[in-house]
DNA sequence: ATGAAAGCGCTAACAC
DNA sequence: GTGTTAGCGCTTTCAT
């Protein structure tokens, strides 16, 4: 009929609190809260009664009472905002390993400008979280540090080494070395690598583009063509990096300049932007070949078939999740992590022309 | 040098507590309270002494505490975790809108089994956020209003009216119109439809998949192509979508019946499943028209070039925001409010062979 | 204009 | 095994 049957079977959370609990159970309120917390103490009688209480009031622990006190069993993940897919892999795999664990996951997203990228992991630690996931790779140990002795937090993407929080990366170095190598394979010497700002690279920063750059350049020197290495710069975005690549095909057409023939993208997102750009302007890739970072289901899609590397975000946000874990269950020392990345060829990367 | 530096400028939240910042100040926690929420009765001179301990201390208020008293300065995002882009395009509409506002937003991503659905949106309500904002077209209406009187919300894609809560949508029916209309001006006749299964486009329920499902029934009819309709059901995601299209064209194959000349696909999502198939069984949309619903990045990229019906996604997620705002600020009355979608032509859709 | 006191819904000692 | 008690860090009357 109407929408207004109840089609998923559930009643909505009720404003009972545990003290409606107890007083219908005929119990005290410490009681309920250790049968809602499985703690020890509790005669199977009482268990029954109070546990028919729960579902007769519809009673819901307010998370946000027990996060004042113990956990809330809330964990937090923290990521940019500008909508770039990879993030969207790494929030299922934490999905699925927290799927049958008591805890529930809230994402935060953060305005992606330097200065604010922390707002978001403020936000979700003034939110007493029990644990933190977060991708930030602006933001300093030693802040890293302090704020992890509130809670445990699981960093993705670095490649710095702390005792405070654990780490978890894509061997970002390997990776490169994967791409950097099938495209000499292929015969391009001309290899330019498209990129974040210099912010985001800058050497010893050890970010996953800062270590993709250093790799490309390791690559260009160990093949010989450190003459031939050009990195080129761009925004966060496939916008941006479609119009920085339009930039490029233009100018080289009225300069005559040689274009190279392959770029390594800093990533899938820009990739895409790349791609797009070259096809726009006509060309192929058997005029530029065009490899990246990430492994975004996108680029498997029979019209992109972007050659890249797949950095298995779903196993990585389930072991950032599980690491977590481990640290709320009471590991202490922390753990470095490094997930060995593949390399998956499609048809963006083709011998050079002549 | 290394990452041990501080690129970003900032100090992390601190163990300060309200009183801590009263003892510096030299006054009572209450004083702070009404500093930090801009209250009524604070001498100029108090203000200063406070705010010079706030930032001396580096205090920032529990919003757990302060939810659990007034407001934690949250609004909650509840949205399906199937990773299709267009919710990242609401995100994005959705931050754009609380960035000079003080409340803080935060996703928390649904496992898609219906019997699921529900528990994001309660893992929100136990968090004590202030606002809702959610996308889940099975929840029964009953169930939304008693949830609303507990906190403000606003339902996404849901063309039902209920006094308890706001509604946002696309027009879907005016939507699906402009496709099938572009479709038949084409010359199309045998025009599929491949949606969601029959839980999400059951009769009345007012999803946007059950109105365009009507609304692709009604346009067949005034183009008195009644006998010519057919619909295909299929799982939430582009795998499944593409299974089931593979399935579609080797069946045809096999048994000769003709296959549709066009397909009106559900959502984007969907449509690059169906594309995916067309490309990987050899043929081009010269065999097979495809058009979509939701308007969402990719399918502009040039070798995708999907027509489809864009719903405005960032001004959705920015609306629902405001009218969350607009009730937190004492609104009572709902509202119910539709954005009028836009037909964006690809070269997925082209005059059928023959 | 300021502060004392009560209390939000829980957890966790600690009594009994 | 069970209940009493004391907070967690705030907001919010209500005296002063």
């Amino acid at each position: 009929m109407s929408a207004s049957g109840d089609p998923v079977s559930a009643t909505p959370p009720g404003k009972a609190t545990i003290r409606d609990v107890a007083r219908l159970a005929g119990v005290s309120h410490s009681a309920v809260s250790k049968v809602i917390r499985n703690a020890y103490g509790v005669s199977p009688g009482m268990r029954e009664r109070v546990t028919a209480a729960i579902d007769a009031l519809d009673y819901r622990p307010s998370a946000t009472a027990r996060a004042m006190r113990g956990s809330g069993f809330t964990i937090g993940l923290e990521m940019p905002s500008d909508s770039n897919p990879f993030f969207n892999v790494l929030i299922g795999g934490a999905m699925a390993a927290l799927a049958d664990s008591p805890y529930q996951l809230v994402v935060a997203p953060a305005m992606s400008a330097d200065a604010l990228e922390f707002r978001a992991l403020e936000a979700l630690a003034d939110r007493q979280v029990d644990g933190l996931v977060a991708i930030s790779p602006l933001v300093g140990t030693a802040w890293l540090a302090r704020l992890s002795r509130q809670m445990p937090i699981v960093m993705l993407g670095r490649h710095d080494e702390s005792a405070a929080y654990d780490t978890l990366a894509s061997d970002d170095a390997l990776g490169t070395r994967l791409v950097m190598e099938h495209l000499r394979d292929l015969g391009h010497r001309r290899i330019a690598h498209l990129t974040h700002g210099a912010a985001v690279t800058a050497a010893g920063s050890l970010t996953p583009h800062a270590v993709r750059y250093e790799a490309y350049h390791a690559a260009m020197a160990a093949a010989g063509l450190d003459r031939s290495a050009r990195v080129i710069r761009t925004g966060a975005n496939d916008d941006e990096a479609y119009a920085t690549t339009m930039t490029l095909l233009r100018d080289a057409r009225q300069s005559g300049d040689e274009l190279p023939t392959a770029i390594f993208a800093g990533n899938d997102s820009i990739a895409l932007g790349v791609q797009r750009a070259i096809l726009d302007s006509g060309l192929t890739h058997d005029d530029i070949s065009l490899a990246s970072y990430d492994g975004i289901p996108m680029t498997a899609h029979p019209a992109v078939s972007l050659t890249t590397v797949d950095q298995r975000g779903h196993e990585m946000g389930a072991t950032a999740v599980t690491l977590l874990l481990e640290r709320l269950a009471g590991r202490t020392e922390s753990k470095q992590l490094l997930i060995e990345p593949r390399l998956r060829v499609g048809t963006s990367t083709r011998p050079p022309r002549s």
